[in-house]
DNA sequence: CAACTATTCAATAGATTTATTGAATAGTTT
DNA sequence: AAACTATTCAATAAATCTATTGAATAGTTG
């Protein structure tokens, strides 16, 4: 083997393994399971795809050993092979960001026209926790919750935040969380408890964020 | 816009940007451009592509706003667009290193067949150069050495290093670094010094990892 | 072991990606 | 302004990717 086929290799495979992400719902299934493992069928609901194309997708991401498989009962689950998939994800996402004009567009248009309201990085959240009175709130589904969360967070699923105003303190300041800086979840839980008279904001990124930088979490 | 079309038009933003690195010769290029700007020209004798075929590469990357053009007399000098495209390589990077047995064993097998030496990490040579006599060896092409350098480091590029063996202390632990994981200069280097009569190691990373580390650097 | 059910497979048509060829262009140099 | 040269463009054929459809499969449950 020579140096121009070493390269050629190794370059290949690394094609290979980016061509795997390079595909908007299988972006959009990582950025999912970052946050718990699904079933086939839960996956397919969750982002509008036929059974058989998430499957076809899915099949994609395992031969690219992206995913891991497993079974429980009657349903497979599918769940992120290590975080370094977590890691590929979050760097394209900022790389998008922060590069391509286009996507910062869309989320903050998409964002304001519903929401006026603030945000807060995870560093400015962990200041304020160090610093004062806050709660930290979960809005994801509560398998997601169970998965793994910010550590001392509550889970109000988004569906029960109405119903469920009262478990909230009104005197802290709320930091609603949810997947990621596309979910928004946290958008739509903040714009409800600030009517309500909380004083609320979102977290701009997600678990998997918070997860990564090594802050306390709990873990199932 | 609901949300199914926000989130439709932010992942496929997001897969768009990704597609543009999803191919063999782009990444070369990527981990080419990472190292210094070069022309068209260059970059098409490195990678041993058509000139045409570069260039359609490069625009798929301009259009993807990955890479800068600014034209220098004749020639036309691509560089990265900034640190967020080599954050994104070096993930897909150690994706795939640490993540795809195959890749590993390519790198694995293509050195050890020519160059059986140790190489150190990043970490381990901040520790060397904190506590002891260490020789810092650039063997990239000159052009880069110049772009930027690890701090206190000696160029002598590959090419020339058997003629110039004499600048090297003999006393000292000699360190060779080059591009990358996937470059072999500093392999070769090892190789020529070791049977001189020094003691040399390569490192295992580039200086575009040094650099994105905060480590000391040199640059123009 | 038969019935059931979640998931996968296979086939296909339309869309996209890629390398090659040769011509066109834009900017510099003389 | 003409000549030159690095780069880009346009056209094309082969290869690959994608969503859809309907059938097949494997594993669980009763």
């Amino acid at each position: 083997m020579n140096k121009r086929e070493f390269k050629d290799k190794v370059y290949g495979e690394l094609a290979t393994i980016t061509k795997a992400l390079a595909n908007p719902h299988r972006l959009e299934i990582i950025d999912l399971l970052a946050q718990s493992d699904y079933s086939v069928e839960q996956i397919s609901t969750q982002t509008g795809l036929s059974m058989a194309n998430t499957s076809q997708h899915l099949q994609v991401l395992k031969t690219a050993q992206l995913v891991d498989v497993t079974r429980n009962g009657n349903y497979i689950h599918y769940k992120l092979a290590d975080s370094n998939v977590f890691k590929a994800w979050k760097a394209l996402r900022e790389l998008g960001i922060e590069r391509i004009a286009t996507i910062d567009k869309i989320v903050k248009d998409f964002r304001q026209s519903k929401f006026k309201f603030e945000s807060v990085t995870i560093d400015e959240l962990v200041h304020k926790i160090a610093s004062g009175k806050v709660t930290i709130l979960d809005v994801r589904p509560e398998v997601e919750y169970r998965t793994g969360h910010i550590a001392d967070s509550i889970s109000i699923p988004f569906d029960e935040l109405a119903t469920r105003l009262k478990e909230l303190p009104k005197r802290n300041e709320i930091i609603a969380y949810c997947r990621g800086p596309f979910c928004v979840f946290a958008d739509e839980a903040v714009a409800l408890l600030v009517k309500a008279g909380y004083k609320a904001k979102r977290l701009e990124e997600g678990f998997p964020d918070w997860h990564l930088m090594g802050l306390p979490v709990e873990l199932n």
